[in-house]
DNA sequence: GATGAATGAGTTTTCATTCAT
DNA sequence: CATGAATGAAAACTCATTCAT
C-alpha cells in the first residue's frame, strides 16, 4: 500500500540535484504515458507500453507512481501547474473590451490545441472515473469559472457588456472553446490551432462573441 | 470471428415475429450496455454485468453481438438512427432567424442533455478507439455540418447574417452546445437541461448567437 | 471484489446433480491445492501449479474460490469436517479409562498422520497468518479443548485420576500427539503411523499417559 | 551466485575489529530478519522491511548475506550455536530423576518460549523448506536425541525406569515441549512461559511424565 | 437459442537482486 | 563498504470468448 514513493524525504535535507533528477525522471514517465495514453486510451495502455516509451524498466515506474491511476493523477497536476489560466482575467478590466477578448480567446485555444494528446489521455478517463472528474473539476473548472463570472461582473456594471445570464453566458463562451477541442479530437480538422496561435480564428470568434451573426439592420452604425 | 450474427437469413423468409423478438432482444441488451458503460466506462465494465443489467446469460449477448465492441457500433448505430438534425435546417430558411434558432438551439440541447449516459458511454472511446470515431465522424460529423453550412450561406445571401467565416461559424455554434454537454458530464451542473426543454436557456443562447454580449452603444435602438 | 463464487443459489431450487458436480470439482481443486501446498508450501505454491495439478485451467479455479487465500480456508473448513474429535470423548465415561485413552491415542494420531500432506500445507500458514490461525484456534482447538477438560474434570471425579492442573494436562497429552507429527514433519521418521493405526505405539503412549515413566518400586514408597 | 561475502578473507590477517563489526552487523540483520519473519512470515517479508528495521539499506543485506534464504540459514545456525541443549544430559545420571526431569523440562520450556519469535519464523519454512528442514533434522533434533536416549538407557539399567519404547519415550516426552510451543503459536495462551521459568508448570509437567495421570490406588494393586 | 462453466491470454504489480555512485 | 534506484522475472487475478448441455 504505501510504497515507498521517491519524495521529499523531510527527514534528511534533500540532495537538490537528486532532487532534480527525481523530477526528470517523473516528468519523463509522465510524458510516455500522454503519449501512449493519447494513443491507445488509458485502458488499452499497458504499463510496459508506457515503460518503453519513456525508456525504463516496468518496475521504475513504481518508484514514481504508485500505480497506473497515479500516472492519470500525475498528467492532471500538471495540467493544473500550467502557467494559471485564471490570471488571463486580472489585467482585463483595464484594456478595451475587444483586446481583451481576442487575446484572452487566442491564448485559451492555443493552451487547450497544444495539449490535444494531454486531453485527448485525460478526457475519457475524466468522463468515466468519478474520483478523477472530481478533482478536475475541483482544481480546474471550479477554480476558473468563478474568476470569469466576477469578470464579467465588473464588465456589466461597467456598461460594456448587456446583463445577459452571466454564469450561462461564461459558460457558454468556454463551452465554445472546449467544445471546438472536442470537434478537433473527434476528427474534425476543420479547426486546428495546434502549433501557433492562429489570429484570424480569435478574431472570427470574438466578433461572434461581441457581436454575435445576425445582420446590423442592427448594424447600420457599425460602418457608419 | 464470423460468427453466425442473428439476422436477417436470407436463405428463409425471416419470420417477421421472429424479426422483432430479435430486433427487441438486441435493443434490451444495447440498453444494458449503454447503462454500464455509463455507469463505468468501456473497459471496467463487464460482460457479464452487462448481461445481468439485460437479464440475460453472459452467452446470449454474443448470440446478437460478434464482440464487446460491437456493442459499442450498436449505441452508435442506435444514436445515429436518432430523428435526423440534419433535417432542422430543411424548414429554416423559410421562418424567423430568431424563430429558428431558438428553436434549433433548444432542440439540440434537449437531445444532447437526454442522451447524457449515452454520451458518456460513448464518448471516451470516440475519442480512444480510432476505427469507432471515423465511423462517428463520418456518420454524424461530416453528414451534419454541410446541412449547416449550407443554410448558412442562405441566410447569409438573404442578408440576415453578416459574412462571417461561415465552417468556423458552424463549428463555434456547434462547439457551444456540445462542450455545454462536456460540461455536465465534467461535473459541471450549472447548466442543466437534462429532463425537459429550458426555454430560458435557448433564449439567453439565441441571443448570444444572434447578438453578442457587448452593450450596444451601438444597442440603443434595440429597445427602440 | 464480490466475484460471484458458485454457490448456493438461493433464489432458483439448485439443480441436486449440478450441486454434487460443484461439490466435486471443488473438492478436486482443494485435493491439488493440498498436494501443491504441501510440497511448496503456500506461497512458492503457484495458481498454475494447483491447476495443473488438479486438471483444470487456471482461471477455473478463481470460479470456485474467490483467491488464493480462500483455498486455504476451503483446505480448513474440510479439516473441520472431519468425523468430530470432541464426540470422541462423549462415550468416554462409560468404558474402562485405559481402553478409552488407548482408543482415543489411537484414533488422534491416525488422524493426524493420515493427514500429514493438510497439516504441511496448513501449518506453516496457521503460525503466520494471523487471520488464518484466529480462525483455526476458534474453530479447531478451542472448540475442542473444553470437552477433553470436562472429561478429565469427570475422571478427576470418578476418582480414575489425581487431581492434576487439568488445563494444563489436557494440553500436555495434546501437545504430545500434536507434537509427534511435527517430528514427523521436521523429518523424523521414527515415529510414523501414516497409513494404518499402529496399536504398539498407542499402547506406550497409552502407558506414559496413564503410569509414567518411573520404575514401579518408586512409585510403592512414594505414598510412604 | 558466489557474491564476494564478507567473511575470513585468508588472504590479509583478518583485522580483529573489523571481524567484530563484521558480526555485529550480521547479528543486527539477522535479528532485524527473525523479527519481520516472526511477524510476516518468510514470504511476506520483504528485504526492504528487514533492512529498515535493521537500519541499513537494502543492499547492505546483500554485503554480509547471499540471498534472503541465507537470512533463514542464518539464524538457524544462530539457534545452532545456542548454549547446547544435549549437555543437560550430561550431568543428569548423577542427581535423582525427579530433580533431573524437572530442570530439564523446566530449562526446555524456557529455552522453547524465549524464542516464539525465532521458532516462528523458523517453523513454516521448516516444514516447507526440503533443504532447511534436513539441515535442521541433521544439527538439532538427529543430534539431540541420541543423546536423549542414551540417557533412558542408563535410566533403565540404573532401575529407575520401566522398561518402554526408549526412542518412542523420547520422542513423546520432545513432542510434549515441542508441542506445548505449538499451542502458543497455534494461538492458545493458556500454557505460555515466556519471560520466565514457570516451576508450577515443570513440576505438573514432571508428574506426569513420571507417574501418569491415573490414579494412585490403582496403581497400587498394578504391580500385585 | 439460451445458458454459464471453462478457458487462457494478457495485465498490473511486487520484490529479490544488481550495480553505479 | 554503504546506498538505494533500476531492473525484469514471476505471479495473482480478470474477463472476453467459446462451447457442451
Amino acid at each position: 500500500m504505501a510504497t515507498s514513493q521517491i519524495q521529499s524525504t523531510p527527514a534528511a535535507a534533500v540532495d537538490p540535484i537528486q532532487q532534480q533528477l527525481v523530477e526528470a525522471r517523473r516528468n519523463q514517465i509522465l510524458d510516455a504515458a500522454t503519449t501512449v495514453f493519447a494513443a491507445s486510451g488509458f485502458h488499452r495502455a499497458t504499463i510496459r507500453a508506457i515503460a518503453q516509451q519513456a525508456g525504463v524498466a516496468d518496475g521504475t515506474i513504481y518508484t514514481y507512481f504508485a500505480n497506473k491511476d497515479a500516472l492519470l493523477l500525475g498528467i492532471l497536476d500538471r495540467l493544473n501547474e500550467t502557467p494559471a489560466r485564471a490570471d488571463h482575467f486580472a489585467q482585463g478590466a483595464t484594456v478595451d473590451l475587444r483586446a481583451f477578448v481576442t487575446a484572452y480567446t487566442s491564448r485559451r485555444l492555443a493552451l487547450l490545441f497544444a495539449n490535444l494528446p494531454l486531453f485527448q489521455a485525460l478526457l475519457p478517463e475524466l468522463i468515466t472515473n468519478t474520483e478523477l472528474r472530481r478533482r478536475y473539476y475541483d482544481e480546474t473548472i471550479a477554480a476558473t469559472m468563478p474568476v470569469a463570472e466576477r469578470y464579467f461582473a465588473d464588465c456589466i456594471a461597467a456598461g460594456e457588456m448587456r446583463p445577459l445570464d452571466v454564469k450561462a453566458t461564461v459558460r457558454m463562451l468556454a463551452a465554445m472553446t472546449f467544445g471546438l477541442m472536442m470537434l478537433r479530437l473527434l476528427g474534425d480538422d476543420t479547426i486546428d490551432v495546434s502549433g501557433g496561435d492562429d489570429h484570424r480564428l480569435a478574431d472570427v470568434m470574438t466578433t461572434l462573441i461581441l457581436e454575435g451573426i445576425e445582420a446590423e439592420e442592427a448594424g447600420n452604425d457599425r460602418g457608419a
